[in-house]
DNA sequence: AGGAATCGTTAATGCGTATTAGTTATGCGC
DNA sequence: GCGCATAACTAATACGCATTAACGATTCCT
């Protein structure tokens, strides 16, 4: 005879008053007349091990149901040793003030997946404020609480990421971040984006096209010129140093009458990289209405990219988008390959062509 | 002497290859030279127990943190101890692909507030896909994992919300849910808000105003309605059936005509209830224009709430503002009190009033 | 000086479930 | 009728952590 169900072992915290304790396995298996785990295996409903008479199994499930039994997700999981968690980590405010600067595109994606495989999502809420955790340099330490952690923006230190990868820990990456040997990421596929733009233009007949970028060094920016001048190649057209211009103010500024130099000297389409403040398609669309030029019917424009928010109202630019949502997606996958141990698969996502408006044939000669 | 570290318990997944697995309390107390049972209470870190010496303190905590320790949530559950994780449950995808849709403006103060307090957020991606969770009558019982849920929308199951309460764990809905006795919740003060926008309109001179509402009997639409009533009275305002309109196509819609007879009748103000269709302000709008009466010279409007979003351009309209990430905020507020054993604290948050420029002083006579 | 009170730590136990190694029935062949 | 495989369960254990009773070592008191 045990005791009924009085269960008070001290120091316990006394459950809320009123509270119906909810019923567990073993209770199951008592009306049922059979063993807790018993209970376990006939719920589990592996068809694996059916060494269970369907009698059997009809009287626990019956049991179960009239008990209203529900299974402890937090005993589920430590027994199965997995918590189905994963973390994502944004070094800023994952949901901040303004929707603009946040990553919600990604996150549409992360959820997307994320839920299709059965995970559930933790947000650290770190660096953000110094609450509990502090800024300490193992702050990045509870993100071990999941079984691996997504990392949003290059602001995540280094030095703790470098740890986390060397311990095992599967970590991902959203955006191209290679100088960290071994750390997994997915990225969008500019190179090739940018190639098709070019080839695009080409095929509309354009023969000399300007690449504007500006005067940094990031792998995004350098992707886009090598995609640039891999598009110009493979449609026989001319590179070299001479299709780039690095725009940098104030000596090498990109001025109407620069322009008018390129359009005099049989440059008919224009493509500009995109950035984070839209320097180089702000200061293209500038020159161009300087110059009074026409687009596109004298020339034509293309951005290696999305057009800042406050510029994407009037005519849809030519160029391409970002599939964040894809994105985030993908991360999730390879994150969720990482923590089932297998190898790292595709980290490229490529990019979708936006036709627009900004870009036509070239002008007859 | 003990086995060094190939803990290969039969039957469990082997750990993926090369993969450190996360430490234990108990490799730390072995790091620091001590039980496992004294790592748990140096990192409990109450300073109730302080039975233990600073020595021995500081050997654990460098221990911990060399190895990276974190606890396990699940395992800390089981214990019957917290976590530090505020879960967030929406019916619907948490981040719709429109972001229109989305809790964005909740999830803002949610995030701060719960980063303030030290907790990370557990997103359960439920329900929308129906992925892993399926739609079991179980589908909210993984909320279970962090120390108390936070619920947005009304479309979670009354069922299953109703049966985590009954178990005592601790639930807050976002959004007024009260007929579902015991729910903590918070909500926007529409009584007070609406009272306040009568005030104002009172005070600028107008004498009989009338309000316009849609025809059901949803609380938000009752709380404005009080409020409205509330105001009247307390402006010495005629009050009664008279001064509230059930727009109802076909029979009782809201005519120019209708309109007309009302300001014929001295009546110098109105007021619609803002809906998620936004159906009371637009119809009132469309009457207005179509009787040919100017706002804010001839009549006044004030909507209780916000326009609806393709109506946001033009002039700002008077009315007042629901503050979403205060109410997030104020969400995490009471949670965090449920989950350390404390009394619900005031759930209404109020609303900020908009002055606009759609009310003015009444013509004339 | 002998016993009590105190301090610092550890051994032991429980949380609820999954898994596996038994342990009984039952049936079978010879 | 006696092993022996098979079916159907159950006992035992581990998961990682929190909690507490118990214990050895001091220090204190009278």
């Amino acid at each position: 005879m045990d005791e009924p169900r009085k269960r008070s072992r001290p120091g316990r915290a006394p459950a809320p008053a009123g509270r119906t304790a909810r019923p567990r396995q073993s209770e199951v298996a008592r009306l049922a007349g059979v063993s807790q785990a018993t209970v376990s295996l006939v719920l589990a409903g592996k068809k694996q091990g059916a060494t269970i008479s369907d009698e059997t199994r009809q009287k626990v499930l019956d049991a179960a149901r009239s008990l209203g039994y529900v299974p402890d997700p937090a005993a589920r999981r430590l027994a199965a040793a997995r918590n189905d968690l994963l973390g994502v980590f944004s070094f800023t405010a994952t949901f901040p003030t303004d929707v603009q600067h946040s990553y919600y595109p990604f996150l549409v994606g992360v959820e997307q997946e994320a839920a299709a495989r059965g995970y559930d999502l933790v947000l650290f809420t770190g660096s953000s404020t110094g609450g509990a955790g502090a800024a300490g340099p193992d702050a990045l330490s509870r993100v071990r609480l999941a079984d691996g952690c997504l990392f949003l923006g290059r602001h995540a230190p280094a030095g703790e990421l470098r740890r986390l990868v060397a311990d095992g820990f599967p970590v991902v990456h959203i955006g191209r971040r290679d100088e960290l040997e071994g750390l997994a990421w997915v990225g969008a596929d500019y190179v090739s984006a940018s190639r098709e733009v070019v080839g695009r233009l080409a095929a509309l007949g354009h023969r000399r096209i300007v690449l504007i970028r500006e005067d940094d060094d990031a792998p995004a920016s350098t992707d886009r010129e090598h995609g640039f001048l891999k598009g110009l190649e493979a449609a026989g057209l001319p590179g070299g140093p001479a299709a780039v211009f690095r725009s940098a103010a104030p000596e090498r500024e990109l001025t109407a009458e620069r322009l008018r130099g390129w359009t005099d000297d049989g440059v008919t389409a224009f493509v500009a990289e995109e950035t984070d403040t839209g320097g180089a398609w702000r200061a293209l669309r500038t020159a161009v209405r300087d110059a009074r030029v026409d687009c596109p019917s004298e020339v034509s424009l293309a951005l290696l990219g999305s057009p800042p928010p406050d510029l994407a109202d009037g005519p849809q630019v030519t160029g391409f988008d970002i599939p964040r949502t894809r994105l985030g997606a993908a991360a999730v996958r390879l994150l969720a390959a990482l923590v089932a141990g297998e190898e790292a698969a595709e980290p490229l996502v490529s990019c979708v062509f936006r036709a627009g408006a900004t870009a036509g044939p070239p002008p007859a000669p």
